[in-house]
DNA sequence: CGACAATGAAAAA
DNA sequence: TTTTCCTTGTCGC
């Protein structure tokens, strides 16, 4: 369940159950085993974010040992109460203490990096909405220059870095923009508000582990529709609704391949 | 730009 | 058993 509230919600767990430790580390799947085998039993000092990227910093007295971790597609957490249970073999990773224990597994990246390794990815990551340092106009200065599809820039993680398949769809829809209008032809004004309601979403997703977009006027209640059936946990107006009727406007949520993944969007509400 | 692999589990068939 | 997925690097045209 990977877009960016989820890496930045994973940090603050993270922290929450081992900052200041110095947890037992191990790779019981085995790909991670040499770099566990040196962590183990080192206390881990920092953990960060940025877009789908997750560092935990161990040590950290003259040099901080970070290992990077990208979920990809189907990476997972799991935190739990001790004792932690018996690994299984998929488990990339685990920290383990006295009265806490988090499993890694499947994860496109789990590696150990050094100080400027981990910069060099910072550097290729565009403006992150959750991120304080971060900077919308450099964003800007990319999609306003682009032909590509605002859909598609949305998903570039040198241009943005954290948005992904549902923010990009729920957030075009919020604000009645056409996924494939070039960024080029986004006002200044369209960018500001678009970024502007990803960190407020983004944040809520944070918050509350989940994506939720729908306005309070939208909501199934308000609308006098029946309760949302829905089997991601989250409320949202197009992401996988394809040819159900449209929360607003009652039309037909459109679909389309867009390089190899799912697009959703309103042709009624968001015109080109 | 499209195809595909990597790598895990849950949902759909 | 097959398909799908909130990803992305790489390869080939």
């Amino acid at each position: 369940m990977p877009e960016g509230h989820t890496i930045h919600r994973l940090a603050q767990d993270y922290a929450a159950a081992f900052l200041g430790t110095a947890p037992r580390v191990t790779s019981p799947q085995g790909k991670f085993s040499d770099a566990a085998a040196l962590l183990d039993r080192a206390a881990l000092t920092r953990t960060e974010a940025h877009g789908k990227h997750l560092f935990l910093g161990f040590r950290g007295f003259h040099a901080t040992d970070w290992v990077h971790i990208h979920l990809g597609l189907f990476g997972k957490v799991g935190f739990g109460a001790a004792p932690a249970p018996p690994p299984a073999d998929t488990v990339r990773l685990r920290l383990a203490h006295r009265t806490a224990y988090v499993d890694l597994r499947g994860p496109a990246a789990c590696a150990l990096i050094t100080g400027a390794e981990k910069q060099a990815i910072h550097d290729r990551l565009g403006p992150d909405p959750l991120r304080e340092d971060a900077d919308p106009d450099r964003a800007y200065h990319r999609v306003s220059r682009s032909r590509t599809t605002v859909a598609a820039l949305l998903m570039d993680q040198k241009v943005i870095a954290g948005v992904g398949n549902v923010y990009r769809a729920e957030v075009l829809f919020r604000h009645g923009i056409d996924p494939y209008r070039a960024g080029r032809d986004i006002t200044p004004a369209q960018w500001d508000a678009l970024w502007q309601d990803l960190v407020a979403l983004m944040r809520e997703g944070v918050r509350n582990n989940r994506i939720d977009t729908v306005r309070p006027e939208h909501t199934p209640e308000a609308m006098g529709r029946p309760p949302r059936v829905d089997d991601h946990g989250g409320e949202v107006y197009v992401y996988r609704r394809a040819n159900l009727p449209c929360h607003v406007c009652g039309g037909a949520i459109r679909t389309a391949d867009l390089a190899a993944r799912n697009l959703f969007w309103c042709p009624n509400c968001q015109r080109p």
